[in-house]
Order: structure tokens, then C-alpha cells, then sequence
DNA sequence: TGTACATCAGTGAACGCGCGTTCACTGATGTAC
DNA sequence: TGTACATCAGTGAACGCGCGTTCACTGATGTAC
């Protein structure tokens, strides 16, 4: 892969979870990337196939590292626990390097992905991580798999995704409120330490009743 | 408010809810409204006054819906329990014939504002809206009033609403996903009885160790 | 080793298109005397 | 009650602008004989 098509990739990586990316011109990209415009379209094809790019990158590194973390757990699928599924979605979500802020970059991304329709970016991560998807779900589901309450885990999950995308990806704007409303900051880790005890509690929210 | 100008802030928040700002053209807006193009500048001076016109509707009706509810309770402001506000707020989102697809529309907007950073809309509301803001917030912090609790139960009040906005504003797409692979679909009721729980769950997560 | 040609990486300028906004204008309604 | 004028609601056409994409082109590198 040539520096200029890395060059680009890593700026509307950056451009796209900033902004969103009806939001994000290439010519945005090409400049911050020190670029010929029309070098999107050379190696990329499209606006809509460099987004796919973007994903395609993200992707690949999650579920590579959230299988390698399972892998190191030596156990039967079906033996993988809810909290072991959920640490390793995690640590696949940070990154080997624990990098929280690439973390924030990729829920901003799947914010963006989710709120301005992109039919082709639906279709191009369910044509290529639809299996990764469905196992990491089967493993996340932990002692919920009897069939009856399938559809409500699936649901509890989403609320979960949407606490981990809101804040995540909102971070910064929330941060500036709770400044200006307590006088106190928190950082990304701190939110994370408070966002795990969470997460359980949103996928068994009977215990708390 | 003459019928042109209501026929523009219908379309306008309907088509805002479901595309976003961005995506929706005034020449979309006025062609479903079968309005003037020109009428919309005419009546409401920008595109971003007219974001702001669909807010304010939204929101007068939600805060004078939760004031309603929380008067007629009969009690100080420091007497009203976390599920009191919690269904209050509810409620005044569904508004007072329980309508949940207006209050999914509602988070859809919201997310749309939070996503596509809207200066000018974040600006307006606080500048409207602040002070109902807060008596919300006090009223939901319920007995974490201490202090030392307030910023944590502000994060957990955020996993709250995204949790809410995303499940809801996502609500078709998320549930054709459940029944492609679970076979079985959801009412928004039923998503609505899945979710007070889990609210309950996210504002008082140590409960659930 | 030298020559001819093909492929690849990148470029600068232009293309048509849809956008929000503006402007001069029309006709209906309201107000003053 | 009638007339003159002002205001209001709405219109059709045009404006400049930024957008994604295209195209003819250049120069460097690779390949075949």
C-alpha cells in the first residue's frame, strides 16, 4: 500500500469520525493528507469505497484481536463467559497498546455508520464480518443462551452499545458539561472503570431490582 | 402560526428526524410540505433557525409535559424519588396519549444534534432550556445527592441516554437484525418494558455485583 | 546491455449538479382618515 | 362607506458555491526480447 493511500486512509479516518462523512469533503482529506484530490478516486474508486476502507481497516484489527483473546482462553466456545467475551471486546476495542482514544475514534465511526444511512457500508460489513459478528454475540450472550430469552439478551446488548457509543464518541462535549456543571473533569480510563460495572449491569438488569 | 409555516416544521422534523440536517435539502423539505421554496426562508429567516424552530416545539412540549407530572406529585423538588423522575421524563417524551413514536422521533433528533455538531442548535438550547435542564437532573439524581456522587451519576445518567437514544432512534433497523437472526420481532411497548429495568440497572450499577 | 513498450502513481483543470439563499415581484388583507 | 397606502404571505427564477467525479496528461518504474 503506497504512503499516499495511507496518507489518505489516516485522514478521513480521522476526518469521518470527527465530522461524519457526508460531512467530510475530499478535498478535506486531500489537503490535511497533502494530497492530489483526484488520488482519492485513483486508489480508492469512490468516496463511498474509501469509507468501506476506513471500516475495512478498523475491522479487521477488532476481530483479529477480540479471536486472538479468545483463542488465549483455550476453551470450547460454548465455555467462553459473558465477562471473559465482554474483557475481550474490550481489549480488542483498545487495541494491544490499550489505546483508549482509538477506542473513542472507532465508536465514533459506528455512530456516524448507524446515523447517516450508508446501505453500501451495511452491506460491505455484513458481505465480509458477518461471522465474526455472529460468534462474538454467541460468546457475549454468556449463560443467556436458552432460546426463549435470545431476543431480550439481543436487545440488552444494544443498550449497551448505545451507552458505550454515546459516551464514548461524545466524550469530549460530555466531559464539557459535567466541567461546567460540577467543576470536575474525568478521564477516558476513569470512564471506562465506571462503564464496566455498568455494562454487566445493563446485560442482567433483573439483579438490580 | 399560518398553515404554511406548521406544513414546513411537520415535514422538516419528520425528514431532520429520519436523515439528518445535512442530508435533508430544503428543496425536500418544501416539496413534501408543497410549500414554496422560498417560503421557508421567508418564514423562518435560515435552515438553522428552522433546526431551531424544530427543537423548540419538541422541547416545550417535553419540559412542560415533565413539570406537569412532577406538580402534580404534590411534593418539594428534594422530596421527588429517582422513578418518580424517571417515569415522569418518560412520559412527558411519550407525551400525554403515550404515543412512542413520538418519542422515538425525539431521539432520533437528538442523536442527529449530537452527532452533527450543531453550534448554533447547543447554543440555542441552553440559552431556552437550561434551567428545566437542571431541575431534571437534580430530580434524577434521587438519593445520589452527596456530593462526591454527582459526576458519577451524571456518566451514568449519559449511558442512560445513549442507551435510550440509540435503542430507539435505531429502533426499525435494529429490530429487522433481531428477526433476520432470531426470527422474532419486538414492539416498540415491549422494547419500552424491556428498557425501564435496565434504566433503573445503569443509574444504580453496584447493585448488580 | 540496450531498446521498446506497458504499467503504475500521481496531477491540474475542468465537468455537471444540487445546495442555501436572494431578489424583484404579485395579490390579498389590514389600517387611517 | 370609500379611497389610499402599508403590511403581510407567498412566488418563480436566478445567484454563487462547494461538491464528487472525470479526463487527458506526465514521468517513473517494470518487463520482454
Amino acid at each position: 500500500m503506497s504512503t499516499t493511500s495511507l496518507r489518505i486512509l489516516d485522514q478521513a479516518e480521522r476526518l469521518f469520525a470527527e465530522q461524519g462523512f457526508n460531512e467530510t469533503s475530499l478535498r478535506a482529506i486531500t489537503s490535511a493528507a497533502e494530497v492530489n484530490i483526484a488520488s482519492v478516486n485513483y486508489h480508492f474508486g469512490s468516496k463511498k469505497n474509501l469509507i468501506q476502507a476506513v471500516f475495512n481497516r478498523y475491522l479487521e484489527d477488532f476481530y483479529s484481536g477480540y479471536n486472538t483473546q479468545i483463542s488465549s482462553l483455550s476453551v470450547a466456545d460454548s465455555e467462553v463467559s459473558q465477562r471473559q467475551a465482554i474483557e475481550a471486546a474490550i481489549i480488542a476495542m483498545l487495541g494491544t497498546d490499550l489505546n483508549v482514544s482509538r477506542a473513542r475514534r472507532f465508536m465514533m465511526l459506528l455512530r456516524h455508520a448507524y446515523a447517516q444511512q450508508q446501505g453500501h457500508l451495511r452491506r460491505f460489513i455484513k458481505d465480509h464480518y458477518n461471522e465474526d459478528y455472529r460468534r462474538m454475540i454467541q460468546h457475549l450472550a454468556g449463560q443467556n443462551l436458552q432460546e426463549s430469552s435470545k431476543l431480550k439478551f439481543y436487545w440488552q446488548l444494544q443498550f449497551l452499545m448505545g451507552a458505550a457509543m454515546f459516551s464514548l464518541a461524545e466524550f469530549d462535549t460530555l466531559d464539557a458539561i459535567a466541567d461546567a456543571q460540577y467543576h470536575s473533569r474525568i478521564s477516558t480510563n476513569e470512564l471506562l472503570d465506571l462503564f464496566i460495572p455498568t455494562a454487566l449491569a445493563i446485560l442482567n438488569p433483573h439483579v438490580a431490582e
